[in-house]
DNA sequence: CTGAAAGCGCTTACAG
DNA sequence: CTGAAAGCGCTTACAG
């Protein structure tokens, strides 16, 4: 039985592990936290101790005292979609292991705008900002690396600050390549957040790398076949039934998230035609039901880019890591919604 | 320009306000937490200061100082699944604005063996607990009635303890109805976490509903009509490739969950025949990719279950709300996949 | 209705 | 390598 100086329905202190070892608080402290300094054998002892009476330190207290608030900001234009609910699951798992907490907020210009200026009362509750998708351009990131608080950029490939992103124009190149070896040569891509007051880059870089397949082809892509399916299921749906309208429709379609790809399939079900047979479609991401529905889409571990960031964060928290680029791979999953034209 | 007592790139304290109001700190800290006996006047100036100062309480602070964690714990079987997601993000909404964390957990023995043996390291970090699924029936509520830490239940009904659930009896007592109706003799089910070490009230009460609308209708459900889909889209995949293989399939499918029916839809499809004409199947949950693929389906309001009980707990640590069981409305959705049997 | 003061449980210069 | 002590920014009896 373990020694229970306090009331066994109490938490364990600092106090109580100092006493029980026979040092002050001070020492306590150091040895828990890997402090140099401290004697081997007094270390050893503390620790011992610790583990006996399950000490764990209150966090309120340690952050009070230290002033570190072992949290880190993350900031997203679109909470909701599936794409940032697994950044956000693989930020918050590698945060969470590391016992940093997570403040989670959307990226609306009022949250930006005080990122970018630096605001004091913002940053001093946290330790660092993970940017998910957030527009910024090489101007905003030198402003955001003057401020004082760690930035790590995720969607958007940087020089100045710590970023991770795939190479969309890449992405976009292995669907259109894929659908121009089928045969295809009318080719349609839906994009989207054309409204949003957000910049953002994914669907301009993906759309640039379709157009440069599709020249270095010879093909072209004509306006009335680009459309803003909005991310969305429905927004997939609207625009599909709009080609399909065209006097002369495309004869495959590149959607730039998986979802907006259900909601082509689902046009296509409502106009009695198959997928991969009558008209061909690619998607991108590789979303859980993906692979269920057969759809051919562009793979990226969205949730690793989530851990990777945060682990990547906490790197430059410990003073290790300097600014650089992390690319992250694509892969182009062959399915059954796309083959060779009728 | 609002006054700046200390630099301007510090946070204002208590004490700022309470210099710039001309009070004490104790009388800062009342007035801001709306606690009685602070005269109007006060209050007011007091209020007007805080803003300017744009001061928000240090919550290390005030949390160390008060003894309240203001932390709720989690614990779910399963934290990955799109049904536990959706409740984390609904519970996560109400706390978050109610400056609560959230502290999530797998509910794995251990944890629930804490749980129920009430033990106080464990409760002293949180002000209370929400339990997803996990199983406890009237006996494992008791006992945890009997803890000092709130409790409440999602997914199942308690008698002891604050809970919110759907019937599920009825919800599959639905969707065999329904497929009764349009003809069918021949029906399935599949369940799952037949093999999970924390017992699952869900699929057993499912089944019992499925059951009970099959007698009622003079039909029978035998053993190689009931299968375990592990709640997965793979595992529906393979149970229904089961079905298939049989000398004489259902004509109808009940899958406790969309995923798994998302697996069915593969599996008909690999096996070339239509969902709703060749076979017709019904899902469980209304998931968000349901509509787009045409699934018949049950829906429960998942998020909003999530977002219910966390206000139960706010409410309980309140001291409002009396133990009771909130009933979750569940609606049949008639869509593609089922139809009259051939 | 209000204030002085103790205390929450840690961390960290400072001195030894 | 170690300790005494101040301090982090609040909350809350206690006294008035």
């Amino acid at each position: 039985m373990p020694d229970q100086p306090t009331s066994g329905l109490l938490r364990a202190t600092i106090d109580d592990v100092a006493r029980e070892a026979g040092v002050s608080t001070a020492t306590v402290s150091r040895a828990l936290r890997n402090h140099p300094y401290v004697a081997d054998s007094t270390k050893q002892r503390i620790l011992q101790v610790a583990d006996q009476l399950q000490y764990v330190a209150n966090s309120n207290a340690s952050r009070l005292a230290s002033g570190q608030s072992r949290t880190i900001g993350l900031l997203a234009p679109l909470l909701t979609s599936w794409y940032t609910s697994e950044v956000v699951a693989g930020v918050e798992d590698v945060l969470a292991h590391a016992r940093f907490d997570l403040l989670i907020g959307t990226a609306n210009p009022l949250a930006r705008e005080r990122m970018f200026r630096g605001d004091a009362r913002f940053h001093q509750r946290i330790d660092g900002v993970i940017l998910v998708d957030v527009f910024c351009s090489e101007a905003g990131a030198a402003k955001l690396a003057d401020l004082e608080t760690p930035v790590v950029v995720l969607g958007e490939q940087l020089r100045s600050i710590t970023s991770v992103s795939v190479d969309n124009e890449r992405g976009a190149r292995l669907a259109a390549r894929h659908l121009i070896e089928l045969g295809h040569r009318r080719l349609a891509a839906v994009g989207g957040h054309a409204h949003m007051d957000v910049a953002h880059n994914v669907p301009t870089e993906r759309l640039r790398g379709f157009q440069s397949a599709l020249e270095a082809a010879g093909l072209k892509l004509p306006a009335q076949y680009v459309e803003d399916g909005d991310f969305t299921i429905e927004g997939g749906r609207t625009a599909m039934h709009r080609f399909l309208a065209l006097p002369k429709p495309p004869t495959a379609v590149f959607l730039m998230s998986d979802e907006m790809a259900y909601g082509a399939l689902w046009a296509l079900r409502e106009a009695g035609l198959r997928p991969g047979v009558d008209i061909s479609l690619v998607g991108f991401d590789d979303h859980p039901v993906a692979e269920s529905v057969g759809l051919t889409t562009v793979r990226q571990p969205v949730r690793e880019i989530g851990r990777l960031g945060a682990r990547l964060m906490l790197d430059t928290l410990d003073g290790f890591g300097a600014v650089m680029h992390h690319p992250i791979e694509l892969t182009l999953i062959e399915r059954e919604t796309s083959g060779p034209p009728r």
